[in-house]
DNA sequence: CAAAATAATGACCATAAAGTCATTTATCAT
DNA sequence: ATGATAAATGACTTTATGGTCATTATTTTG
């Protein structure tokens, strides 16, 4: 009756290379749910089924595993996005509303929402973090959409308004339904699709009835 | 040249019925700037002029200060707009962009945005004050919108689309300009106006062209 | 103008969590 | 097999800060 199971996998296992990664996702959900502040490197290790100790062996520091933990997520959000950006054939609004089904998608299928939520929340307290974001995903987020748009104005498909000048804009809702998904779904809970129905309507066609001009 | 001003303020001063006040204004700046868990009580002592000891004859805990903190900023916003919404003389459009005008000044114009700060990037962690901040204003501006929409409606103003169900998605572009100063204005500013002209150009007219349809 | 009442202080305690490191042990090279 | 290497451990130290409380000083009041 006593624990000591035959086949059991030695307690102890070196695996200098999947470590790093293991404690990265570990802490970035730590991270997402607590807040840098409040997340013990204490459950960032159990999660990653180690001791805090081990923690230390790669990352310097509380600091050091955030930044890592970012940068891990940054990469590929927009990449999709941009080969079809070039090589889309069908119209400016065909494209812009494929690009908002691949933000939908990445935003509550894949990790992104994890990583959103930390930005939202933690940014204005860690500038770099924010700069880093800033550069390697809104930016260029900013200029894709930029040149969508750019391109459906010139193409009589879109007018030419301040969505121009501020692309991003057009984005708001999706921002809205990360926020509202953070902190009021449990009150008054939104299904991705209807935010995103809404969205698309709205973006395009505004809230004015066509009248006469 | 020793220190002895002889017309020196008495050190200590018992103000009873100032303090409280004075101390949750401090702690709502402090909570704003560093989150709720990076927030030291004895910094929040120092900026209302007390000693980390005072705080806690006015208030049982952290938790306890924090909340008082929310509570005591949540009251007016929706407030002013509820009269204006009943006895507006003119059409839907130019009522709804006077509630747009409200809510832009008092999210850059007064502590609306300490706040707003606060919900977005704690309210996740903290389900009471997210709860709180949900049935005292959330809720009530949605309302507000719900009737002003119908109305439009109603009257042939706006179409019937999917913002008649989820109208809070016509301020979502009001809800991006907080989250972008709150993280990446440091690295690319978006001066309130813009994203105030920005926004109700969208929100009315939206994206697409009004062609022949 | 005492003397009681209590606001404010600051020194203190308790605890939690970041960070360190000597020891243990899995793995690798010979 | 055996010794060398270094990954992993867990017990430890340090520090920070939430929270307490006896003492001090300012009002109040009788």
């Amino acid at each position: 009756m006593t624990d000591e199971t035959p086949n059991a996998e030695p307690p102890r296992k070196r695996r200098k290379d999947e470590r790093p990664a293991e404690i990265i996702e570990a802490g970035l959900k730590e991270f997402a749910e607590k807040g840098f502040a409040a997340t013990r490197l204490e459950d960032v290790a159990a999660r990653a089924g180690v001791v805090k100790g081990t923690i230390y062996r790669y990352f310097a520091d509380k600091d050091e595993l955030f930044e890592a933990a970012i940068r891990s997520q940054v990469a590929p959000v927009f990449d999709h996005v941009e080969a079809l950006v070039d090589a889309f054939p069908g119209s400016c609004e065909e494209l812009l509303k494929a690009v908002f089904r691949r933000i939908y998608e990445q935003m509550f299928e894949t990790d992104l929402n994890v990583l959103m939520r930390i930005i939202i929340s933690e940014g204005g307290r860690h500038p770099k973090i924010a700069e880093y974001y800033y550069t390697q995903s809104i930016s260029k987020g900013r200029a894709l959409l930029t040149k969508i748009i750019a391109r459906g104005v010139e193409r009589g498909e879109f007018r030419a308004g301040p969505a121009s000048d501020l692309p991003m804009i057009v984005l708001a809702p999706a921002i809205m339904a990360m926020v509202w998904t953070m902190t009021f779904d449990r009150f008054d809970p939104v299904a991705a699709e209807r935010f995103m129905a809404a969205h698309i309507d709205l973006v395009f066609n505004g809230l004015r009835a066509n009248a006469a001009h």
